[in-house]
DNA sequence: GGGGAATATTCCGCAAGGGGAATAATGTGA
DNA sequence: TCACATTATTCCCCTTGCGGAATATTCCCC
């Protein structure tokens, strides 16, 4: 995996919030949508550019894409994610959207996404 | 130091080479140019964008610029720069750049960089 | 098959940035 | 002050990539 390759998908604020979250366990889109509060086609075109790049895989359930980081990483990628997970801790912006993500993980409040609140949905997030 | 910044620093290869040498050590212009077989202007535009944002400090030393990694470096930038230098070792490429430091640093070959065939010169590099 | 929901893609305008040729700026030494 | 060496900047062309509106695709359910 090309080291540039990587550094350019970090370097933009969007694809860092989308990558924080995954740190933290497989999501779909609309989970994305709701924690970030970012239109569908920014989350869905910045999850497209992680994806073709190696950085992210996605699995289709029903109607739901399911994203992840990858099973297999190479080391370069590896260190870098736990690189990124350790500098994100300290900053205001991503910690709060971690705590969204409790929240969406948790209930079925008013920001909770669409998958969580069909019956019989199977979103792995 | 917004991290964002600091991974546009990152994403492009010649910069990446540039941080590679300067990991182990502060160098000039003059160096850089026999080590990495670019064109002048190229380095030079390279370390200016590193240097606006904050990855690369510069001082003069008559006729010639020597430049370092920052003195004090915020955790964000410290934390890249080590993660890098790991990733690194194991690209084939940037060894060779760091063999021919060892000999540009050693030696008065013919690619030696100006200055230290210049007698009295005073590069830190 | 039709309707609707979730997601992806296309199209456009725009700004950032990379490469190189030419030129400018800064310092040295005679 | 002049010639020269080192480094920085400007100008131009070109590619990449971001954002958003609109549209397309894919899937489920009736």
């Amino acid at each position: 995996m090309d080291l540039v390759r990587i550094y350019q998908c970090l370097c933009d604020r969007t694809r860092l919030r989308l990558l924080n979250l995954l740190l933290h366990g497989p999501l779909c889109v609309c989970h994305f949508q709701a924690i970030l509060r970012e239109p569908q086609v920014k989350i869905s075109k910045h999850l497209g550019y992680l994806r073709r790049n190696g950085l992210v895989e996605a699995e289709r359930q029903s109607n739901w894409m399911i994203y992840r980081l990858p099973a297999k990483q190479a080391p370069g990628l590896k260190a870098n994610l736990a690189c990124l997970q350790d500098c994100l801790r300290e900053d205001r912006g991503f910690r709060e959207d971690l705590e969204r993500l409790r929240k969406v993980r948790g209930g079925l409040g008013a920001d909770c996404p669409t998958c969580v609140r069909k019956p019989g949905a199977v979103c792995a997030g």
